[in-house]
DNA sequence: TTATATACATACAGGAAGGTATCTTTACAA
DNA sequence: TTGTAAAGATACCTTCCTGTATGTATATAA
């Protein structure tokens, strides 16, 4: 068929990307053909050279629809500057967790980006992404710590840079073992008080 | 050519495993061509068929050459059961980390495994190896933890479970963070003293 | 010495997939 | 009403790559 209404038109492009998401998912980016993809959407490769010039394409688009977790927590750790860093931490790991498990569509992509594709030179703009919102959220990370440490909140042996870092590898472990699926576990209730006991250890221990 | 000595043959198998090590990091597996791997080995498709089946095998085979960093921790944690556990432990995965840096193959590998390929159906024996390496080495964690915890040196608001599973989470994403290359950090500087610090402060205070 | 299995090389046939180019239909503007 | 461009469908071509089949030279056992 041909030039519907532009809603049309933006509800197959959808279509296309969620059956890419699905297709992605059980073949791998790189065995799934274009034409499974777009017969799963419910039309041909035409639409889906029309909408993204080309596989590719279509694959960066998908990556845009992820939002990081790393964005996220800098989006939930950004405001409210005058309360526990620690503790506002620790609520934001636990937040984000929870969100991320309430959305399977957000952990397909996860999926997908971490197992099921080929990071060669082509697919930079996507790693590029990563690692600019990597950076942004272990220098979030440092300012917390360092302000904890300016509040007396942090133990004299933890220093902001290397807690920063240390934080940062932590959630990206849990995160990657439970996409892996080995350790079977929930994220929320498992990483959230593992996250708290672990700030809890390197808060300045009250005098006892 | 044909029926060359024994030896030879092997050299060959060797030469191809290399050369598929160099051109899957390349290229990533998907892409990679069974031609292109045999000539850059110095020979032809024919010598890939006969000593490894098909693609499959050929990785297959190359994954066998990798040494899990699980293993190895295992390894050396195993014996010297008198010794305290958590400073045991500290050690143990900072002669790891050396080890592995001075290793550029395996790093290669490990690249290969984490960035280069897809994970669908068929590669389950590589999963499947990594999956019981993991629970091999969680429950090694965790007696060690458990001794710690009977020896009283382990600070009571960490239990052996929990803390055995945060390790393994903090070592998992270090080292994908290593491979990742984003951080740009070393491995053995900033991970062995980042551990100390925290085995530090998960042992049990000395009263004060 | 001969037979045979080994260790490859080469040739062949085939499919699968992707890109491009060319239709076709329809919303919408003039 | 008609022209035009958006939105896809179809057709075609070409490129790659894989598996298999067969050829062949040689190490080695008998």
């Amino acid at each position: 068929m041909a030039r519907r209404t532009k809603q049309e038109a933006d509800e197959t492009r959808e279509a296309l990307l969620d059956a890419a998401e699905q297709v992605f998912l059980e073949r791998g980016v790189a065995r799934a053909s274009l034409d499974e993809i777009a017969r799963a959407a419910g039309c041909t490769r035409g639409a889906v050279h029309w909408h993204f010039r080309d596989k590719l394409g279509l694959f960066l688009a998908l990556d845009e629809r992820l939002v990081l977790l790393q964005d996220e927590l800098r989006e939930r750790l950004c405001c409210d500057p005058n309360r526990p860093p620690l503790e506002h931490m620790a609520y934001a790991i636990s937040a984000a967790m929870d969100d991320l498990e309430r959305d399977p569509r957000r952990k397909r992509l996860l999926t997908i980006m971490l197992q099921r594709c080929e990071y060669v030179e082509e697919m930079a703009p996507a790693l590029e992404r990563r690692r600019a919102a990597d950076l942004a959220f272990r220098t979030t990370l440092r300012e917390h710590f360092e302000r904890a440490e300016l509040r007396g909140e942090l133990a004299p042996n933890w220093k902001p840079e290397r807690a920063a870092f240390f934080f940062y590898a932590l959630i990206s472990g849990f995160l990657n073992e439970w996409l892996r699926g080995n350790a079977g576990f929930e994220l929320a209730a498992e990483v959230g008080p593992a996250v708290c006991t672990f700030l809890a250890c390197v808060a300045q221990q009250p005098a006892s």
